[in-house]
RNA sequence: GCCGGGAUGGCGGAACUGGCAGACGCGUCGGACUCAAAAUCCGAAGCCCUUCACUGGGUGUGAGGGUUCGAUUCCCUCUCCCGGCACCA
């Protein structure tokens, strides 16, 4: 054995050995039980940051302790591949995005094996693979045979100057991000996945997942699909046909609506106006509204509105309304149309009192009256109806349930569900993407391109100038086809999938990688799935989680798998911090991986990012850190090499060794297992080193400290698997330890023969008493008496109570 | 504004079900080794006061209050920090 702790030797030689030996690679079999431990996977960017390595550093720790538990496990690794970064790269550089994705691939792969982590490479998936993205295009041709696929006019980002589609955050201040020209909204027409009908499914399977995944984000995707339960109601419109109808949460202050809200894009508008002398101003108002409304993010617009000239009619009260175009009511929610109340709802109160509308009071707080000429804001809350005819002296709650019965019942209105949730616009017009099969054909309009034709491979000789538009659009071999259907020339589609679709079915792709006959086999899917424990960060909370969540559904529905829910449990992992600010370039704070592999090794790396705080919490780097994770293993070495050198004289291990032993492998055991809390579990392995040291000039020579040197090797494989491996085969272990079983402890060795007593007077701690755990309160209490600084307390005193907490404390309670 | 999460030594963090606060690590200080330094090893330490010293006492988990023999832990009020949502009718 080497006397000096020398990483990078270890550590090239394991890794040559785990893949000489395919210790990774593994095949489903039916008789073991299963463990899918995925990390979410990168984008390959150009080089592994400090959040991967901890990213992964997680997943690894899990994925060998379960091995060791007797679990096979499935632990893949692959590239998010497509995305603009590559495509902005080739414009900046002249050059093409395959090549920039390759080499970046070519480089973090080699990163992630010097880090030494248990992937299956053999299951390594890229989502830029025709072979890949086909099978999302079949999906795609399901979905839409299904109607879950569909094409609407949404408004976009255009720059007028290089005439292309920009995405939300590459408008800076109204104006392209790249050549500052202007960025109008300019409506196109879209794909769109129809994930709102899964809306209430998402929602009601957020209850299986409470407790396994985190608060934040099961409460942030209840909020993200918002839903509602509320009323239609059709307010008739004076003078003409047609009817508005409007959406409330609130049909209990129904009676106290004056006045109609527009949303400015509302199709009946121009209707309204038609022929009034008001047209003029509306148009110009909802011109201007238009405008403005794309507002700084987070701001508040001042309310505004302009009178349309028209009215409509309050379908319960026959009360005339009149007609508002407001700059404070959505299109994309509900109707586009609201009922207003300004007494009972703040923004129509703000409203009103602008432009002088009447206030009508019907919901009066319990032992309250409420005058609308004193009213400083809108009283939102549930109360008494008052004003509101029959249902006078109602209960809002009852009156909410009686006014929507009422309606229905005339026919007036309806119980509907409202969400927040948004259907999914897939469409992309940019070129580094996955086609989407359809082809434009002038007879039969919309077609889809036949199964057998797929893939619709992404064309690769094509110039990117980063202006007028996709190059697809100009590719002519890719853009000319025959209609599948009636033959005549038509026109390829040219948009892309938004990226967020390879990573919202990846992880099935995972179990079956190789398949050219589908997209995975059923068999694979139900022998692996669902993932047991998912690892990423929390920007993913909402869109890719709720994004994969809807996707198994859908691929449930088409019989590809038997699952609702993809991701068993979910760890939700920080950031990684320095001098308080998240490690980036712009800050100049970023420690590189390869530096610190290069400097201490990939054993050090993880161990510290283990050490320095739980998972889910930030870690805040620190090189001195690094250094103290380094000198551990150092000590653990040097632990060792005296140890097979018989350095130490003595061969007398303490009783209290095997209590010890037993100790740590529970900690570490239940740390890892059930709280994912590996910093503790560390600093327990930590104290067991200190222990043993201490321990070992007396009983080095035994075999039973020779046996705690072996069960902590075990216990250290996980967190630190090259220098584990290298010290078990030096200890005697064959092959990898991977293979070996992880400890279990004795419960009777954890049966302490002395105990602490702590004995408090008035609840401060005055002694201690060393006892036999099985000893009286009598005889404690006596003990405790006796203690000649407990009973200078007493002296005097009145004992007025004595609480004895079992193997713990005596407290004594005086007067 | 609404909804979450958090606040513990100089720092990262620990503490079972309400029972010795500060485990483990970093940094600091003192000592050993060394010509010297680094590395390593041993030891000290929340803060304040007290004692020549041994010691002794008080106080302490963001602030204030409450429940309890006993509160980092439970309840109420407040401050600050982080995250999410934000005209959603």
């Amino acid at each position: 054995m080497q006397e000096k702790y020398l990483p990078h030797e270890i550590e090239a030689r394991w890794q040559d050995f785990w893949d000489h030996h395919h210790t990774f690679q593994v095949q489903h079999n039916p008789s073991r039980k299963k463990y899918y431990c995925l990390v979410m996977f990168p984008y390959p960017s150009g080089r592994i940051h400090m959040g991967h390595v901890r990213n992964y550093t997680i997943g690894d720790l899990l994925a060998r302790f379960k091995r060791m538990r007797g679990y096979q496990v499935l632990h893949p690794m692959g590239w998010d591949a497509f995305g603009m970064p590559a495509e902005n790269a080739a414009i900046q550089n002249n050059s093409h995005p395959a090549p920039w994705t390759e080499e970046n691939i070519t480089i973090m792969r080699s990163q992630l094996k010097r880090l030494g982590f248990s992937y299956d490479w053999n299951r390594e998936l890229v989502t830029c693979d025709p072979q890949y993205y086909k099978w999302e295009q079949k999906f795609f041709l399901q979905m839409w045979e299904k109607g879950l696929v569909y094409r609407k006019e949404s408004r976009l980002n255009w720059c007028t100057a290089c005439a292309t589609v920009l995405a939300n955050e590459q408008v800076v201040g109204g104006n392209c991000w790249r050549c500052e020209g202007k960025v109008v909204q300019k409506p196109m027409d879209q794909w769109f996945f129809k994930i709102t009908a899964y809306a209430d499914e998402l929602l009601e399977g957020l209850k299986s997942l409470e407790g396994k995944w985190p608060d934040r984000v099961l409460t942030m995707q209840r909020e993200w699909i918002g839903r509602s339960e509320g009323v239609l109601v059709d307010f008739p419109i004076e003078g003409m046909e047609e009817k508005i109808t409007i959406y409330t949460t609130r049909p209990d202050t129904l009676f106290g609506t004056t006045f109609m809200s527009l949303a400015p894009e509302h199709p009946l508008v121009e209707k309204l106006i038609e022929g009034k002398h008001e047209a003029g101003v509306v148009r110009t108002f909802i011109d201007k509204t238009k405008r403005e409304s794309k507002s700084e993010e987070g701001e508040v617009l001042e309310k505004e509105g302009i009178f349309t000239g028209a009215y409509c009619v309050n379908p319960i009260t026959k009360k005339r309304l009149p007609i508002y175009v407001t700059n404070f009511v959505l299109m994309g929610y509900g109707t586009g149309a609201v009922m207003a109340v300004p007494a009972h709802d703040q923004r129509d109160f703000e409203f009103a009192q602008k432009y002088h509308l009447p206030i009508s009071v019907v919901i009066q707080p319990p032992g309250k009256i409420m005058d609308p000429r004193q009213m400083k804001a809108a009283f939102e809350e549930e109360g008494i109806l008052t004003n509101s005819g029959q249902f006078n002296g109602m209960k809002s709650s009852v009156a909410k349930l009686a006014i929507t019965d009422f309606l229905e019942r005339r026919k007036r209105g309806y119980k509907a569900v409202q969400y927040k949730l948004k259907d999914w616009g897939i469409s992309r017009q940019r070129y580094w993407g996955a086609p989407i099969p359809a082809i434009h054909c002038g007879q039969c309009g919309l077609v889809p391109v036949p199964e057998d034709q797929l893939p619709v491979v992404l064309p690769r000789d094509v110039q990117l100038t980063g202006t007028q538009g996709s190059p697809l659009a100009r590719h002519e071999a890719f853009l000319h086809v025959s209609c599948p259907r009636c033959g005549a020339s038509a026109r390829r589609e040219t948009d892309t999938m938004d990226t967020f679709v390879e990573s919202s079915w990846y992880f099935f792709r995972y179990v079956d990688p190789q398949n050219n006959q589908s997209p995975f086999s059923q068999e694979s899917a139900e022998s692996w799935c669902p993932v047991d424990q998912y690892i990423g960060g929390i920007e993913h909370a909402v869109l890719h989680l709720l994004y994969s969540r809807f996707f198994t559904r859908v691929l449930r529905d088409l019989g590809y798998v038997k699952l609702n829910e993809p991701f068993e449990r979910l760890l939700t992992q920080g950031m990684v911090v320095k001098d308080g600010a998240k490690m980036s370039k712009s800050k100049g704070n970023v420690v590189d991986p390869d530096y610190l592999i290069e400097k201490y090794g990939a054993d050090t790396a993880r161990l510290f990012i283990l050490f320095a705080s739980p998972p889910e919490r930030d870690l805040a780097w620190s090189d001195q850190g690094v250094e103290g994770a380094f000198r551990f293993l150092t000590r653990v070495w040097h632990l060792f090499h005296e140890t097979v050198n018989n350095r130490w004289a003595g061969n007398q291990p303490p009783a209290e060794l095997s209590f010890w032993v037993n100790k740590t492998i529970k900690k570490v055991t239940e740390d890892i297992e059930e709280n994912l809390h590996f910093n503790t579990a560390i600093s327990a392995i930590m104290e067991f080193v200190n222990y043993l040291s201490s321990i070992a000039p007396l009983s080095g020579l035994s075999d039973s400290f020779r046996g705690a040197l072996k069960t902590l090797v075990v216990l250290l494989n996980p967190f630190v698997p090259h220098f584990a491996e290298e010290l078990g085969s030096i200890m005697g272990f064959q092959g990898s330890m991977l293979n070996y079983p992880w400890p279990s402890y004795d419960p009777k060795a954890l049966v302490e023969k002395e105990i602490t007593v702590v004995v408090q007077v008035n609840g401060k701690l005055r002694a201690q008493l060393f006892v036999v755990p099985e000893l009286s309160q009598t005889e404690i209490e006596k003990r405790a008496r006796a203690d000649e600084k407990t009973a200078s307390y007493l002296q005097g005193k009145e004992i007025v109570k004595v609480i004895h907490v079992p193997g713990r404390l005596i407290n004594f309670v005086v007067k």
